[in-house]
DNA sequence: AACCTCATTGTTATGTTATAACACACGCAG
DNA sequence: CTGCGTGTGTTATAACATAACAATGAGGTT
């Protein structure tokens, strides 16, 4: 648990909770654990993602990948990413059809993204479960999985246009 | 304010508030009180749309848009849609890369699509307004559009696999 | 080591979704 | 009738995604 406030000031800044290197680390021992192999092509991707703060698509990935040697065809990338999000350490931000690293990975939670137009930063945050939102509306339909994507401009580029 | 219950033994009949013919003329009423044109295309996309429940892709559309004499280009049936959409009378399912109708057109709405992944059935409901359910993480952030999708198993569908 | 097996990666080919750009037709104001 | 704006048709191409199969390589078994 963080326990911080977070106010509109520090909002964008970094809403992740670890250093790149913790969250690399982490994962290596995540897999381990789970007789997982976090080979160097989705190390790489993890990488990649955990370097951004926008959401990648595929085909960028696809690009650094072939820059750092590996292969340049887009089934390594989509496999890449696929390993990623199955496993929780990535998520696909369907109004984009792009990745981002997961960040809060490791726990439990309800996604959802808030993605500004202006700048593409994409930041993600814990929601309320979405069967809690939904209420009434939903009785009878058994959840799976959920999305919540919300676009709209971030604190950032609000103080700039405001002057 | 429809009042009703939605019980699960109903829920997935028709979440619909009103008939095809009620829904079409009401948009050609809305249109042309704001100086739109429900064109022939437009209007024929609107009601291929509403003759399903599930989400058609664009090009299933375009398919049957050339079947009824229009154009059989991509833009005819894209550019369709986003009007449809871009006026509220249609929503994208992103996660389905498709298109449904809106269930609730002229009334404020904040809407949730609940996707079946065994029937590809597509329920529209209406949700707790996300700013509410993001609460004080998205403070900051200016909400523009947000997207709501859950994907699961129908009523319907759980009522079939239980026996 | 030699062998097997299975997950992973590389590659080819193709499928699916979406848009840019331009030409033409029509309705309507001047 | 001319000019203009909106909508449609069409060509071409961009962007996103997967099927299918061949090659590699790590780990266990004998």
């Amino acid at each position: 648990m963080t326990g911080e406030q977070s106010s509109a000031a520090e909002f964008w800044r970094d809403d992740r909770e670890m250093s790149m290197d913790d969250a690399l680390s982490m994962a290596d021992r995540w897999y381990a654990g789970k007789g997982l192999r976090l080979t160097p092509v989705r190390r790489k991707v993890l990488e990649l993602l955990l370097r951004e703060r926008r959401a990648l698509g595929a085909y960028r990935i696809l690009a650094l990948l072939d820059e750092a040697g590996f292969g340049s065809q887009p089934p390594v990338a989509y496999r890449a990413l696929n390993f990623l999000v199955e496993n929780g350490f990535a998520h696909k931000v369907e109004r984009l059809n792009a990745f981002v690293a997961c960040s809060f990975f490791g726990k439990v939670h309800s996604p959802a993204f808030m993605i500004c137009r202006l700048c593409d930063a994409v930041a993600e945050t814990q929601s309320m479960p979405v069967g809690k939102a939904l209420g009434r509306a939903a009785s009878g339909f058994q959840i799976e999985q959920t999305l919540v994507e919300v676009e709209g401009v971030c604190p950032v580029c609000a103080r700039n246009i405001d002057r």
